[in-house]
DNA sequence: CGTTAGTTTGAATGGCTTCAATCCATGTGG
DNA sequence: CCACATGGATTGAAGCCATTCAAACTAACG
């Protein structure tokens, strides 16, 4: 899932708006105006169950579009996991320039498919061990971030539990059994350098 | 979810064909040549894994859609579940005329934005604990099932299960839980009879 | 410093899985 | 029509992985 801005709406203006750490963008059920280009920073999109569980449904990064449902209403929260730059754009101006524009469409279209094809990885990774979630959790991370064999994590170890559906707890032990196991190395909580990239490889089957 | 039958293709003529009990329709990575629609039957999509699990992507019935991933190959493979009447539409057919008329681009968007949706009701489901995803999963077949307090399940227990992300023994003993506390019958094993809607949603919280 | 939020680690519990056996329905051949 | 085989469903008992509860540790910031 190479995380590519194909941004449909470089021919509209927006308004960039920042947000602080933990700012909400947009709540569960609120009437969903606008579409979201993160300028920089990140963010995150959730809902609260009535047992007070929180599930992250996706950690939105720099360049990522968000905030796409079809639906009157949002089916999420969105907040900001650090210090955020968005882009707004107005829904129904974007509606009017897709029903001109055919690739405006095509491309409105593609980014929901690829949003789609992301939900169903996010799927598949729930019904797998604690181990390969963090795991695959980790490469999808490294991946996102260009070039690199570290990445400096956005989000906090109860961000990750609630994307990954585990506890705060098994995401950390699962952390330190990868660095025992000299998978990767955790110069501080938030920084993850990979050490071996196929054995981190090898523990999703 | 309702599963109301979009179809944005009721301007194309489409090829009917006829699938035995588990036979496949198409295979992950193949690469996607159609559209398809169920005209009766029922149709499972899944992924195998390297150590022999199955996770089941969705059950889709009468009316619905499938396999309309974005990408140049299925990203899971397709088998009937029973018995199964299934009509093709010739991909790229289905894009010269998107291209030509603007409200078929438009609905194919549409039914991607509800697969969205579902897929992402799936994954909700999928961090729940085992009684909250049989229930969830009686109170959606129920739901797709027109006005009815009764549903004969077309799939066997496994399937279930590998929708679910838990074991058949789990769904087993699970559903026997739900006859105890008089909340469903089951007069034989595919046969589900809704006894009590409001006990059974008070265990989705 | 002192406070607070976040992270890590430990010990015990529990829910789901695993392994195994039994039950049930269906179909087939003698 | 019964005997038997087969696939699917249910039930039981033991084990394990992740959770829960609790405490210690760390880092950031007033």
């Amino acid at each position: 899932m190479p995380s590519v801005a194909i941004d449909p709406l470089n021919k509209m203006k927006g308004v960039t708006m920042s947000f602080p750490r933990n700012g909400e963008i947009y709540g569960e059920d609120e009437p969903a105006e606008y579409l979201y280009k993160i300028v920089s920073g990140a963010v995150r999109t959730y809902k609260i169950y009535g047992d007070g569980r929180r599930q992250i449904g996706a950690f939105y990064l720099s360049g990522d579009m968000f905030g796409l449902e079809m639906g009157e209403a949002h089916a999420f929260s969105a907040e900001a996991v650090t210090r955020t730059k968005v882009m707004f754009f107005k829904r129904s101006a974007v509606m009017v320039l897709a029903a001109q524009e055919n690739d405006v469409a095509g491309r409105l279209w593609a980014l929901t498919a690829r949003e789609l094809f992301r939900v169903q990885e996010h799927t598949l990774l729930l019904v797998q061990t604690a181990q390969e979630r963090v795991v695959s959790f980790l490469l999808e991370m490294l991946a996102r971030t260009p070039a690199s064999n570290a990445v400096d994590l956005a989000m906090s170890r109860r961000d990750i539990a609630d994307y990954l559906g585990l506890t705060v707890e098994t995401v950390s032990r699962t952390l330190t059994q990868l660095v025992n196991s000299a998978a990767i190395a955790l110069p501080s909580a938030r920084r993850i350098v990979l050490r071996n990239r196929t054995a981190l490889r090898q523990l999703n089957s």
